[in-house]
DNA sequence: GTCTATAACTCGATAGAC
DNA sequence: GTCTATCGAGTTATAGAC
């Protein structure tokens, strides 16, 4: 935990924006409260960020440059598919874990304007999924795994190490557990789901 | 498509209403756009529903009314485990399909305020995860199934259903395909997440 | 850089005519 | 039931002193 009075105004200003707006959303986050939150008052926001939608800009940048980068380096590294599968669930979940507010978050803010973050998450060069298809195509026809549609295994892969943390309220209300609890299951996942994905296509 | 000079004005706002609060949440949603939607002005707004606050409560009811009973009613059933799973997966889909954005709409409020949904969402009975567990359990002892916990396995299964639609946005996005290719996609899901989860439990 | 005070604006809600 | 007009609370943003 880092100690506030180390900090500078801005980095304090961004780490009560940053709760305030994972938490609330864009339309839900006052300015009032993360004045409150960061120990000064508005007009310092002000001055610091002109705006609140520019201010919001900052985090949701932040949030993203945490989530997305790795996965696209994973994803087209050149190692053997079921070590990808592995070291992919095993990294989301962990970098996750640090955050667990942050996929929905971002889900949200992809939902009101996909269109602005075609640009905005991957530039121009197209998303490393095309990649990580190929070498589960190729793996097929090698019979080394059973058929599957790639799209579809990664969809699964990804829904197992996302979903959790999106539902995480709503998981933590019907199986009636803590946050600790909680905790501890995602650590499990970060070797059972590869296990369980290898397990399903392995030959 | 349901024309809207066949329906009431109440039909008219609630149409309006559940599209303007699934796109943007309650905070984000304005009783102007409702209104607009609805080919109305404000004042008829709050002489139909008092507030916002109460026409949300309707949107969101009729929202979890079409998600969790049939949930709920599966996961007690008396069949066989893969029937469950089979069974379950498949409807689920098929629901939301046709609302595909009733999940992360559901997911957000329950995350702003998850005490207030323990009690609307279940009442006072528990929730029905734990029959499903027990089963789970059994078929293991029995020896029909690899060993795996239940909670994971229930996770992955609400993860493989739940999460496209939920990170709907994205994955158009990252895959680069439209609603009739999505809505395939979804379709063939029906049969292959089942088809995935038993190829991994299985003995 | 930081504050207080306040302007400017958005939006939910109501009054009152028809 | 439906409308226009308007109020009033709450919020973003700015002016100006220190």
């Amino acid at each position: 935990m880092v100690k506030k009075k180390d900090q500078t105004t801005e980095e304090k200003i961004l780490a009560a924006a940053k709760k305030v707006f994972v938490e609330n959303g864009l339309a839900g986050a006052r300015m009032q409260d993360i004045a409150d939150k960061a120990g000064i008052n508005k007009a310092l926001l002000h001055y610091y960020f002109r705006s609140k939608e520019k201010l919001f800009e900052v985090i949701f940048k932040e949030a993203t440059s945490k989530l997305f980068p790795r996965v696209s380096a994973i994803f087209s590294s050149d190692i053997p598919l079921f070590d990808i599968i592995r070291q992919f669930t095993n990294e989301y979940v962990e970098i996750v874990l640090e955050n667990p507010y942050l996929p929905l978050f971002v889900l949200n803010e992809i939902n009101k304007q996909p269109h602005a973050f075609s640009q905005k998450l991957f530039g121009n060069n197209q998303p490393p999924v095309h990649k990580l298809a190929e070498k589960i195509e190729k793996e097929i026809k090698k019979g080394l795994i059973k058929p599957i549609s790639p799209a579809h295994l990664i969809i699964n892969m990804l829904s197992m190490c996302v979903f959790p943390f999106v539902g995480k309220p709503m998981i933590q209300l019907v199986m009636n557990i803590d946050e600790l609890q909680f905790r501890n299951m995602m650590e499990q996942r970060k070797t059972l789901i590869a296990d369980f994905i290898i397990a399903s296509i392995k030959k």
